[in-house]
RNA sequence: GCCCCGAUGGCGGAAUUGGUAGACGCGCUGGUCUCAAACACCAGUGUCUUCACUGGCAUGCCGGUUCGAGUCCGGCUCGGGGUACCA
């Protein structure tokens, strides 16, 4: 007997009526259960085995929801509840990444606090959530935002900072340990991932140092530590952005330009984790394409370094000499001064500190001797410091240099020191040029002001030390320079032809001869005020300029010059390259720009179709494949490449000139952002000392303040805040985290039972060691390739941190990765004519409108001319620019137009609704759309002769879904301030139809447009599913009903395991059509499919399921197991083909023998018939699936 | 430029290990129901040939492997995404 309660219903209508599928009411209902039973909450203490799938966190933007956004959570949504059906212990949190951008841009233009927004925004996009009728478990719910979750991520910061990392046991370990090691013996012995120039220290040295030099010590190896780097500095939105916030040379939010800025900055030292990241790769089952891009962005390359030493110049005495003396001297005589060593070297013991102009050096020595006596206090703080060779070499005062006097000076570094008062601002030009003929006599110019020495006479003292150790400085006086580069290709060291040195690089002023330094420096500045756009733009343009110096070939001693180049990037490998022209595209470029030689080294191989590539000048293009021989190259010649590199390196190693090295080309990650809304960063500063704050007075709450805007003196908006410093006397750090921050750990906080309701006093830890060991990490990911290089390295990054730490036991965040594909709008576009800019003037009632666009079109002239005349302008409306559209059915060349976006919500199959455009209208401008019969304007119809009114045609095109391009479709109904109202999916259909439909559209990784058009397919379907509920009964079902039922068990299980949601909407489709066929409304059968389908139509399942009589949800039911059994067949229906063609079908049964079907194959009226007499070669069977015959 | 992914009817797509290409849905055509429309239901629908039977051609293009290729291999074309001088 039926539980179905309507069954009896005496009045055949109502009964009809209570039987339609309501689809709103219902999903009303069961979204309101679940949430009160608590239906999908997932439990830390559990038998079960467990089953993590996440969505990537979402920002809540202001625009809420559009349809591409639910397509990743409802396959996620779809894997959970499919796991609890297979008993499973799921956790399926989600939560909001809450700080950033695009709230703080608001807070700026409104002046209302991005929390509010933010919080406006969250409410929004829950309720759009909730009506989809996701099993998210909400009390986990987290918000990036919220002090009692960024408490966390401030204390990750502090253990970051507090940890340094040990490549010997490749992991970050106690910053307390490299102490304790500094202590006992230095840094001698330490094997740290620290900053390239760190120096060398006894523990002697160590405990002599001043608490700021080991500060400054320690940040050299602290994990997230102060540092200088380049950046990129944003002036529009005021603050740095990492290199994936940088898109085209403009943030990726908003599009401001973005230039290169030499910063100091919170980093984080993630180049320390670059080989594991990389190797974690192998491990993890995640997209490709992902892969691919972050083992591209980690940039693993294997090198070996090289060191090209200098040729000494002529010494500074000699340019001076030269300079002064005899300012017409030609280039030979410098080349003869060179080349002559002998007599140069001699020249430096007998004159060296005789650097003055001789015919003013009398003159000079009085008034140096007078200057050397009233010192100011600063000038003799610092003398007492550096006289008598305290710093361990000979610095002089008030000695003459050419015509001028220096403060200090230190001939055998070449480095002079000065030291200015308070006028210097006024003499700033004075002190530029007189900085610049210092320089072109080859000294280096250091300046303090008074104030400094005074206040800070540590860091003025380490400045100079810093300076001294310079290998450069000094050249050709005593010391040895070098020029070190990083090259994969040793193999071609004999077809170096120049060394070029990154714009930046810190020898270019060093060993830049007095000859080239005006050019030099003109590159430098053009070089660094050129944005990071220009730069992009201007990949293939060759700029560069020599420096007048030469280094020396390590292996054949010849003289090869040193250039600047901008492709030469200053912060990978060493900043320097050795060129060879003939077989690396861009030095190649660079010297056929130049007119350099281009000497080739490799043959290549016979058959390469490159063969002709990097000969000589004549050459198009250089050769860079590793492939061929050596040529030209002594020890190297007739080996191929691959051992050439080998014997390269050994060579090189040997002789002492370098060694076999890898780099990476991930760079250390910025982490302090100028901005106020996001994590403070838990740092205050004492004696200019950094220091983190304990961890039991986290959190650091982000304070109140005025304005969200830089401080006058372009402090970043925290400074603002009134009496916010610790313990009321120290300065907080006052940039704050990057988006990133609160988004690389959050996977774990979900682990929290609860978090919503945790009280302070319990919140212990990040979560709860039981619950971090038992939930592990994510087993399935699902969010948007986009984050490829962002989010997804820095949660792995930190993970692996934790890990080292042993905080958590798992080193990656997500077992499985899933990457859904964009889902792409139908945009519609209106011809706007481009052309010249022509003014067209109309003057009607002493209104005079100057129509700003083009009108040379002759056609469109000719349509307007007659109509001008009758338009109206209301004189209410601002005169202003006006815009004219032309009508696609009119366009004969669309390359004569613009396209403008127009809201595809007034588009009906390409044709633009103009009233009910011109009805919501925001913008004031006058605007024209002209059609085949006439034109209107402002919703007024002129027409040019006939009555008739034509419509306007758009364009359709598909795109990105986005609000700038007017295509965003949303999942559920809003309406606008102005009362337009916009339907949605959800409310038209109902979610079931939409989560069927979004997966139904296509593979869940491909992008596809999104087109409403199929949807009444699937809506149909969930209607004719209900239908079949209807009668419902306990009989026993047949054979045929098992067989649909296991068949579509089969497969809706297999695609379930591998992502192929779509093809499981099919098989319900095709299950549900069979089971219509044969009229099948038995109980066991019915029951069985709801749970297939309850994944994907969780509201139709709940409903059909407790009217069938169930109390319990149907979202813990066991999932229908398969049977085999039921889809045994005792025959096939074997397609007979002919040298591959099917032509006609035979059944046998499947007991029968190869050899029995060939019999009977071949006795077959219809094969002779095929045959046409001929005997067949070859008869292939395959058992259940073919016959083909070859003839 | 480099890397990754893709290309199948009018459209979204299916074909999981090489074995009946075009499942399922949309759209379209015809029909039933209806005063009519919508809904629902039934039938047809790759293309060319043919009244029909039949046959030919068909998975971006060219070639190969195989009894058999949408699927594997080589070369190209086009489209989408990522990336930007990484030595």
């Amino acid at each position: 007997m039926s539980k179905f309660p309507l069954v009896n219903c005496p009045n055949p209508l109502s009964l009809w009526e209570k039987m339609e599928y309501h689809f709103r009411d219902i999903e009303k209902k069961w979204q309101e259960r679940w949430d009160k039973d608590k239906t999908f909450k997932a439990e830390n203490n559990s038998s079960k085995p467990k089953y993590y799938v996440l969505d990537m966190f979402p920002y809540p933007s202001g625009a809420g929801l559009h349809v591409g956004h639910p397509l990743g959570y409802i396959a996620s949504d779809i894997m959970a509840r499919y796991k609890r059906h297979k008993g499973f212990n799921v956790l399926h949190p989600m939560g909001y990444d809450s700080f950033g951008l695009p709230a703080e841009q608001y807070a700026i233009q409104t002046g209302q606090h991005p929390a509010t927004t933010t919080y406006q925004n969250i409410q929004r996009y829950r309720e759009q959530l909730d009506k989809i009728g996701f099993s998210f478990d909400w009390d986990r719910e987290v918000r990036t935002s919220n002090p009692d979750y960024y408490k966390w991520t401030q204390w990750i910061f502090i253990q970051l900072f507090n940890s340094w990392y040990n490549k010997t046991s490749d992991k970050a370990e106690k910053i307390e340990n490299l102490i304790a090691e500094f202590e006992k013996n230095g840094n001698a012995k330490v094997n740290a991932h620290c900053e390239e120039n760190t120096k060398t220290f006894s523990a002697t040295e160590w405990k002599s140092f001043s608490e700021k030099e080991k500060s400054d010590v320690l940040m050299q190896y602290r994990i997230t530590y102060l540092g200088e780097a380049y950046v990129n500095w944003c002036p529009a939105l005021g603050t740095v952005l990492a290199n994936d916030e940088v898109k085209d040379g403009v943030s990726e939010r908003g599009g401001h330009p973005v230039e290169r800025k030499l910063m100091k900055q919170w980093s984080m030292r993630i180049t320390a984790y670059a080989q594991r990241l990389l190797d974690g790769l192998e491990k993890i089952d995640w997209s490709e394409s992902i892969k691919e891009t972050q083992r591209y962005w980690i940039g693993r390359s294997e090198g070996t370094s090289l060191t090209f030493s200098l040729i000494p110049g002529p010494s500074p005495r000699e340019k001076g000499e030269e300079a002064n003396l005899d300012r017409d001297s030609s280039r030979e005589k410098g080349e003869e001064a060179r080349n002559d060593e002998n007599s140069e070297k001699e020249n430096k013991k007998k004159y060296f500190w005789q650097t003055a102009d001789p015919t003013i050096y009398e003159a000079l020595k009085q008034f140096a001797r007078s200057n050397r006596q009233p010192q100011t206090v600063a000038e003799d703080k610092l003398w007492q410091l550096i006289r008598n060779k305290n710093l361990g070499i000979k610095f002089r005062r008030q000695h003459p240099i050419g015509t001028y006097i220096a403060d200090f000076i230190c001939l055998e570094k070449m480095l002079i020191i000065e030291v200015d008062g308070e006028i210097h601002e006024q003499t700033k030009e004075q002190d530029e040029k007189r900085t610049n003929i210092l320089n072109s006599l080859g000294f280096q110019v250091i300046r303090f002001s008074n104030k400094e020495i005074l206040n800070n006479i540590d860091s003025v003292i380490t400045k100079i030390k810093n300076t001294m150790s310079s290998p450069l400085l000094g050249r050709g006086v005593g010391g040895e320079a070098e020029i070190s580069v990083f090259t994969t290709r040793p193999d071609t060291i004999f077809g170096v032809s120049f060394v070029t040195l990154a714009p930046e690089h810190e020898l270019v002023s060093q060993i830049t001869t007095a000859e080239q330094k005006n050019a030099v420096d003109d590159y430098i500045e053009k070089a660094k005020n050129r944005s990071e756009r220009e730069r992009q733009a201007e990949v293939n343009k060759v700029s560069g300029v020599f420096t007048g110096a030469f280094v020396e070939h390590p292996f054949t001693g010849n003289k090869i010059p040193v250039w600047v180049g901008d492709y030469v990037l200053a912060g990978y490998g060493t900043g320097a390259v050795m060129a060879v022209p003939a077989h690396d595209e861009r030095d190649f470029k660079f010297a056929k720009h130049f007119n350099l030689p281009i000497p080739k080294v490799i043959e290549p191989p016979i058959n390469s179709p490159l063969l002709g590539r990097g000969v000589g000048g004549e050459a198009e293009n250089s050769y860079d494949e590793k492939e061929g021989k050596l040529i030209n190259s002594d020890f190297l010649n007739g080996l191929e490449v691959k051992a050439a590199i080998k014997k390269a390196i050994e060579e090189i190693e040997n002789k002492n000139l370098g060694k076999g090295k890898i780099n990476f080309r991930l760079r250390d990650a910025v982490f302090g952002r100028q901005r106020y809304w996001g994590e403070p960063i838990p740092i205050y500063y004492k004696d200019g000392i950094p220091h983190a704050m304990p961890e039991n007075e986290l959190p650091l709450v982000l304070p109140d303040v005025d304005k969200y805007l830089p401080t006058e003196d372009g402090e970043p908006p925290l400074a603002r805040a009134k009496d916010w410093k610790y313990k009321n006397q120290f300065d907080y750090e006052w940039t704050t985290m990057p988006g990133w921050a609160g988004s690389s750990w959050y996977f774990l906080r979900y682990m929290v039972q609860d978090v919503k309701h945790i009280k302070p006093e319990n919140d212990k830890a990040i979560a709860d060691k039981k619950a971090l060991d038992y939930w592990g990490n994510v087993d399935l990911y699902i969010g948007g390739s986009e984050h490829g290089t962002g989010h997804l390295l820095y949660v792995r990054f930190w993970t692996k941190f934790l890990h080292d730490l042993n905080f958590i036991s798992v080193n990656e965040p997500a077992k499985k990765l899933i990457n859904q594909g964009m889902i792409q709008g139908m945009s519609e576009l209106r011809y706007v004519p481009k052309e010249t800019f022509s003014e067209y003037s109309v003057n009607n009632q002493n209104n005079h409108i100057i129509m700003g666009i083009s009108t040379n079109i002759d056609e469109i002239n000719k349509l307007i001319e007659p109509i001008l005349p009758k338009i109206e302008i209301s004189n209410s409306k601002p005169l202003g620019v006006t815009s004219i559209f032309v009508s696609a059915d009119l366009v004969k060349n669309s390359n004569d137009y613009y396209k403008s976006h127009v809201d595809i919500n007034y588009v009906e199959t390409n044709t633009l609704d103009i009233l009910k455009y011109f009805k919501y209208k925001e913008n004031t401008d006058i605007e024209f759309y002209i059609c085949k019969e006439g034109c209107w304007v402002n919703g007024l119809f002129y027409s040019y002769g006939t009555d008739e009114k034509s419509t306007f045609k758009t364009k359709s095109e598909v795109e990105k879904m986005s609000k700038s391009k007017k295509n965003v479709v949303t999942p559920v109904s809003y309406t606008k301030e102005n009362g337009e109202r916009f339907d949605g999916v959800v409310d038209s259909f109902g979610a079931d139809t939409l989560r069927l439909y979004e997966m139904f559209l296509g593979p869940l990784e491909q992008s596809k447009p999104w087109n409403t058009n199929g949807i009444t397919g699937v809506s149909g379907f969930l209607k004719k599913l209900w239908k079949l509920y209807t009668n419902v009964n306990d009989e026993t079902p047949n054979k045929a009903e098992l067989k649909t039922l296991h068949k579509t068990i089969k497969k809706i299980t297999e695609d379930i395991d591998r992502f192929s949601f779509n093809t499981s909407v099919s098989s319900f489709m095709i299950c549900v059509n069979e089971l219509t066929e044969l009229k099948c409304n038995k109980r066991s059968i019915l029951e069985s499919l709801l749970i297939l389908v309850s994944p994907y139509a969780p509201h139709i399942a709940e409903e059909l399921w407790n009217q069938l009589g169930h109390k319990e949800s149907i979202a813990l039911e066991p999932f229908p197991m398969f049977n085999e059994t039921y889809l045994v067949e005792s025959a096939f229906n074997y397609p007979v083909s002919f040298n591959g063609k099917t032509r006609f079908f035979q059944e046998y049964d499947l007991s029968l023998s190869k050899e029995d079907i060939e019999k009977e194959i071949m006795s077959l009226e219809q094969t002779q018939k095929y045959l046409e007499g001929k005997t067949p070669k070859k008869i292939i069977v395959v058992h259940n699936k073919i016959v083909n015959i070859v003839v």
